[in-house]
DNA sequence: GTATAATTCAACCATATGGTTGAATATAGA
DNA sequence: TCTATATTCAACCATATGGTTGAATTATAC
């Protein structure tokens, strides 16, 4: 599973890392918009928000449909969700430690609640 | 919520968007690991794999604690949750697909079900 | 102290990125 | 048909990126 996607997770990631492309993201997920409304909220000509959605649209984050003269575009969530699950091998990382704290602040709670000697469970290897 | 780790997202998404640093990550993941271990598997100088490094670095990925003449590396498993969860936004989107789909589905059946005719709970709005 | 090992630094290079402007394309509307 | 609207295209520019090589730095080992 591990690095199959290659390809994809690099212009997926590309293309998150931008504070503009971002911000189009989630004005789609609130539904279709045309490329003049994506955009209109941007400081920067219509030729650069044009690419910015080029780039979305190539790492297959959204899907354009011309309609006459105007292009709705439309958010694709499977690249997100494949960015979203190999993101999630941290968590195996991070439960880890929390894995940690936890047994941590058990012992400690025990050594508070029963007497003030040290806790004989703490197998602190 | 939305929007404020700005600067964090792009440089986060930014050293994702690399498969080099992802795959250290993911050997970071198993444990800490000096430089010149985590550049080992690459056809690329020392000198480019520490650039990777520093990329990684400065996104606040992994830290680094020098010990003698060698640095070693760890994993900061923060960064990665943020972009994990901002990345979750998409999930809305899915959910209400899936909604949509699971409603349809639920119709369909009531429909077959009950008799030929029209289900009347369709609020096909 | 000198050699060796681990890592970075500096200069350089090719290509990519994100922006601009002005022209081109294509559709809609009068 | 003429005009206005929506969008892209092409050329250009400054800067960033990812790589190289060779020298510099720093710490260990003998």
């Amino acid at each position: 599973m591990v690095e199959l996607y290659t390809s994809q997770l690099d212009t997926v990631f590309h293309a998150l890392g931008d504070a503009t492309r971002r911000r189009m993201l989630l004005e789609l997920a609130a539904g279709e918009r045309t490329v003049g409304q994506l955009a209109e909220p941007f400081a920067m000509s219509l030729a650069a928000a044009s690419k910015h959605i080029k780039v979305l649209e190539s790492a297959g984050l959204i899907r354009r449909e011309v309609r006459g003269r105007t292009h709705l575009c439309r958010l694709e969530p499977g690249p997100l969700a494949t960015a979203h699950e190999w993101l999630s091998f941290y968590e195996r990382f991070w439960n880890r430690r929390l894995d940690v704290l936890e047994r941590l602040l058990r012992e400690e709670d025990a050594r508070n609640a029963s007497d003030p000697k040290q806790a004989p469970e703490g197998d602190d290897k």
